[in-house]
DNA sequence: GGCATGACTCGAC
DNA sequence: TGTCGAGCCATGC
C-alpha cells in the first residue's frame, strides 16, 4: 500500500485541530514538496466530499478562504471556521498567525 | 500515451 | 513595491 501525495494530505489535514487552520504550502512543506501547493488545493476540491476532512480548516498563505467557492454554499466555509472560534472577515482570517497550525512544527 | 489544468507559493525583474 | 513566470503531482479528456 503505497500511500499517495494525496493520500498523505488527507492523514495531515484530518490531524488538524478543532480552531486550528493551516495553509496549502505548510502541508506542502511538510510532504516535501514546497511547490506542490497546487496539487493539496486539488486534493481538497477531492476530500471537500468526505466529511472525515476538515477542508474549512485549510486556506492560502494569506489566510484568505480562496477555497471557499468550492464549497457547498458561498459562506459554509466562513461559518465552520466560526463556529470553531475563529474569526473571519472579508473572506480572510483575523489573526491567522496566533490560529495558524504548522504540521513541519507541530507533528 | 500525451497535453492541459488546478482551492498555491516563491523568486526574479 | 508590484507584476510575471516557473515548479510541483495527480486527474481528466
Amino acid at each position: 500500500m503505497e500511500e499517495s501525495f494525496f493520500d498523505r494530505v488527507y492523514e495531515v489535514v484530518k490531524l488538524i485541530p478543532q480552531g486550528r487552520v493551516t495553509s496549502y504550502g505548510a502541508i506542502a512543506v511538510y510532504l516535501g514538496a514546497t511547490r506542490s501547493a497546487r496539487m493539496v488545493g486539488w486534493a481538497m476540491n477531492n476530500a471537500s466530499k468526505m466529511e472525515d476532512i476538515p477542508a474549512h480548516r485549510v486556506v492560502n498563505r494569506n489566510g484568505l478562504l480562496t477555497g471557499k467557492h468550492h464549497f457547498p454554499g458561498t459562506y459554509v466555509m466562513q461559518q465552520l471556521l466560526e463556529e470553531e472560534g475563529i474569526v473571519v472577515k472579508e473572506d480572510r482570517i483575523v489573526d491567522f498567525k496566533r490560529h495558524f497550525w504548522d504540521p513541519s512544527i507541530e507533528l
